[in-house]
DNA sequence: TATTAGATTAGAATTATTCTAATCTATATA
DNA sequence: TATATAGATTAGAATAATTCTAATCTAATA
């Protein structure tokens, strides 16, 4: 955390309350917030924050490679402190998401026709389930 | 297609001007379109036709399982008149999504700790890329 | 301490999607 | 074929996520 202030303080990063604030709460956070998330939390500390700010620090954050943007939940975009390349696990009741961190690379060749129409850049593997409160939650129901 | 009509009135599933050319817009379409795209296609054939019915008969095809709703342009939901399990690619310059047919499956296999977290129900992987086109208008620019 | 490029803010705008409630119609049945 | 009606369509409003705007503020620098 002390390294990344430095590292942006070097990039010339400008380091307000409102970012601190956003880093921090990001910082090793598995829980991939949404904007909404991140504005809540944000909002307890500094009442006035905005939500443009929260997207604008999200997309230079982007930018600089240090967060992911997650397309996974059809409502709404989240975001993950990790941007090392991994998978996620959705789940399809309270929309709750999972880290998957195996490798699975080796196996995710394209076919030829495909190469050959498209330069592959990256892949995201969505897994989508039942978190197990949401499969007791069901059981209830019954 | 005259199968797939005869399948829906068995259903119940009532056959309006509306819903016969959505059907037919997407019998066979592989260009994943957004509900604007086909919202747009209809208009022409029946210019008072609404999102709202567009919406309506997607929510409904999906239900049935004869399309799917593709997560994959955080802009906006794309949809498949393919329902059988793919997975896609998409251009990260102009959004052209292609289908990857191939079956990864086997090599899909999440860890135990997860598998104790969440019951998986399917999966799907997108690929991110340039397409042939978005290449050559970047080569322009440089 | 003064300067200023860049950040923050409130609120408006935009975009995708869903909702509402009035009207219409595909289908079943007499 | 005419009628009844459950279900579909419609225009437009509402909602939700995200982006934009332009006035104000401030972190970093000198
Ligand atoms: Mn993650
Ligand atoms: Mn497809
Ligand atoms: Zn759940
Ligand atoms: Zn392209």
């Amino acid at each position: 955390m002390k390294e990344l202030i430095a590292k942006y303080k070097e990039q010339g990063f400008r380091l307000t309350p409102q970012r601190l604030a956003i880093l921090e709460y990001m910082d090793g956070n598995t829980s991939h917030p949404s904007a909404e998330d991140i504005y809540k939390h944000i909002k307890a500390a500094y009442p006035t924050v905005s939500f443009a700010t929260v997207y604008n620090t999200l997309q230079a954050l982007k930018d600089k490679g240090e967060i992911l943007e997650i397309t996974i939940d059809p409502q709404k975009k989240h975001y993950d402190p990790n941007p090392k390349p991994h998978h996620h696990i959705i789940c399809m009741g309270c929309n709750k998401i999972g880290d998957i961190f195996e490798d699975y690379s080796e196996a995710l060749r394209l076919p030829h026709h495909i190469v050959s129409e498209f330069k592959p850049v990256a892949n995201h593997i969505n897994f989508y389930g039942i978190c197990k409160y949401c499969q007791k939650k069901q059981k209830r129901r019954n």
